[in-house]
DNA sequence: GCCAAAGATTGGACTTTGTCTAATCCGGGC
DNA sequence: GCCCGGATTAGACAAAGTCCAATCTTTGGC
């Protein structure tokens, strides 16, 4: 679940990303942690030992990782977006009182009876979120 | 599809909802064009012919009605939330590129191989999301 | 119908999440 | 070592939503 300093280059490197400083450093909390976290929440990991990333950076590089295919969004609070390390296809599972993610597998959880599109349009995936909560 | 004005007051009654002109104004948006609505649009369309309620208004009512189970919200795009006024479980066709949502029945939609929840949780309900787009 | 109490509405300040910009910084290639 | 294009940054800005204290409406008891 760690990634060395030199995987993570390569895994920017494989998505034609520039591996500055900043941008490893926030792919290191993605990636080695393997968690759902939002903006704020990398924003303070990445400055836990001492400070030298930026807000603007954060949102620049999760934008970058995002547009790349490195990572993907995941909608459920409508107070902040949460990046996802894992790319896969795979939902999820929302505890609504935590706001904590949990992953759920695509082999498990299958959908059927997916209505016909209007036509010229195309899927571009599909969510499942199971909310939760204590009780 | 239009609700006439003690239509609205039944529908508000019947939750414990004082009736107040502001409130069924807004019932009257969302239940009358039965569609996915964002605080904003709401704002504007009750507006439309004279300006009568405030955006502070608009907010503590859908939340209201939001508590009180007369409508749900729809969490699909970062950006805001939409309103629902349909209560009965069913899914969503989200159209990326326009923001426009689409009811998907949940008899259509059917989910097998629901994960078994951690202890003490309960399910509060299972939203699927399509994503679609032009092309 | 009238009146007070309880509840609803309001403008505007405030908060939070995210974007934008123009200035500075940096590092890999020469 | 220098250069230059790309990356980073502080801080201004924007949009969605909340909060507050003052004011206005609704309502139920008479
Ligand atoms: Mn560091
Ligand atoms: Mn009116
Ligand atoms: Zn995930
Ligand atoms: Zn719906």
């Amino acid at each position: 679940m760690s990634y060395s300093r030199h995987q993570l280059i390569a895994l920017l490197r494989k998505r034609g990303i520039a591996p500055t400083h900043q941008r490893l450093e926030i792919a290191n909390v993605l990636f080695s942690r393997g968690e759902h976290l939002a903006a704020d929440q990398i924003l303070t990991l990445v400055n836990e030992r001492h400070a030298e990333t930026s807000k603007a950076t954060v949102y620049n590089t999760l934008n970058l990782f995002r547009d790349c295919g490195l990572i993907r969004e995941v909608i459920v609070d409508p107070k902040r977006v949460f990046y996802d390390p894992n790319t896969e296809p795979h939902h999820h599972l929302y505890n609504v009182d935590t706001s904590e993610i949990t992953d759920i597998s695509a082999d498990d959880l299958v959908v059927s009876g997916m209505p016909e599109l209007p036509p010229g349009m195309v899927t571009e995936g599909v969510d499942i979120v199971v909310r939760i909560r204590a009780l």
